[in-house]
DNA sequence: GTTATTTTTTAGCTTTGTCTAAAATATTTT
DNA sequence: AAAATATTTTAGACAAAGCTAAAAAATAAC
């Protein structure tokens, strides 16, 4: 177990980060993406694959394609249990919305003082998902991942729980608490419409209503039982 | 009124509530002060000088000492305000030591998002002092100044009451504790010995006890009345 | 009122992280 | 399989913030 506890910049913290999502995705990651991903250029990735190679970080050849090593997986899962332990306090604390906080906890998340987080986490009440559901990685860096499925795929009469949202910006935050819908709410897609994509949706006790395809590809959802 | 709210970079900040600090000591500051401060080099002080005259924080010409000025100590006191409340959310929410809030809050005091600390004002019931005693400055950059005295040159038999310490290291911590003396609490010196500088506590309903020269140097007391 | 000492500044170099432009390598197309 | 295209890397520059060593200015000492 190394518990070096080397101290990373900022930069390095937030291509771990990057890249640990992106490959999540979709297993391996290239240059460009993480470029897109973090708005800049692949040159500048470039230069910073090579100096995270030499941390025993990321698992990188030139001009191939790449993924974290164990140890950066980790250290990149203890970024985001930081990340979404802030993003919870200040939506469950400082009564924050959902849009305003992710921006917050990008600068929070990079104060790493061990105690500091689990004194957060104890103070929190150990959450095991942010306010968005997405799950939280315990101080070992475990995260549970839930199987899930945006809604614009789950088949219709089918019963599930809301379970995170993709997109967090405040017009989704703004039409979530219009329509009801929030983490937790459990739903069935009655019916979809062929000609937009439209989804017909019941919860208990509300009448029928009907969201877009956008909407719904930004909801996810786990099967009930 | 300017809300101009230009971005600084953590070293300009480190910088601007170092002088801040100094220049309430001693009115103006020199070179070689902030240097020893921020344990840095004249050089690179004088670099910085450059800059923050140039962002208009600071009246300083080549060679003589400098203060901020009336923009510069505004932002400086927005600094500290974030500073000392995050030091009192680790110590009365996260129930963390003094000794380990300092070094942290001076990570998160760099996250300077108004709304958050407007929140987290609200959260924590708009604190007026931090754990040690230090007036926390109001959104609007003013900061209540009692004026205080240290321990050491408090007439004997004069009631008094401990509104903020000096040293704040653990050692400090563990034993103020031990002596049962906290902000807030009311004493007064009953003698002063000749021979090593120390003094004889008298708090209401506990036996006498004497304390060091240096322990009475770094607590500071107003008045009663 | 020179000389010596201290303080401050300048000049030039280093590191981190970024960029642009050009070269090298992969991948796709035909 | 050769040409065209896309991706990735290298090379060289730049800005921020630091450093060392040397020069300049201010202060102190005689």
């Amino acid at each position: 177990m190394t518990l070096s506890t080397i101290t990373l910049s900022k930069a390095e913290e937030d291509y771990l980060k990057s890249i640990f999502r992106l490959q999540q995705e979709t297993g391996q990651v290239n240059t460009n993406a993480v470029a897109q991903d973090l708005k800049t250029k692949p040159a500048s990735v470039t230069d910073m694959l090579k100096k995270l190679k030499a941390k025993k970080l990321l698992n990188y050849e030139p001009y191939q394609e790449f993924k974290l090593s164990a140890e950066g997986k980790k250290t990149a899962l203890g970024i985001v249990r930081r990340h979404r332990l802030w993003e919870y306090f200040l939506v469950e604390k400082l009564g924050m919305g959902w849009d305003e906080v992710h921006d917050i906890a990008e600068h929070l998340e990079h104060v790493s003082n061990q105690r500091l987080i689990e004194k957060l986490d104890a103070y929190l009440g150990y959450p095991e998902t942010d306010p968005h559901g997405d799950p939280i990685p315990d101080a070992q860096g475990r995260m549970k991942v839930q199987p899930r499925i945006s809604l614009d795929d789950l088949p219709p009469n089918t019963g599930a729980t809301v379970c995170s949202v993709g997109n967090q910006s405040s017009g989704m935050l703004e039409m979530l608490s219009h329509l009801n819908i929030r983490i937790g709410t459990r739903l069935e897609v009655k019916r979809r419409f062929e000609f937009d994509g439209s989804a017909e949706i019941k919860i208990r006790n509300k009448p029928l209503f009907v969201i877009s395809r956008v909407m719904a590809q930004n909801l996810f959802v786990t099967y009930d039982q």
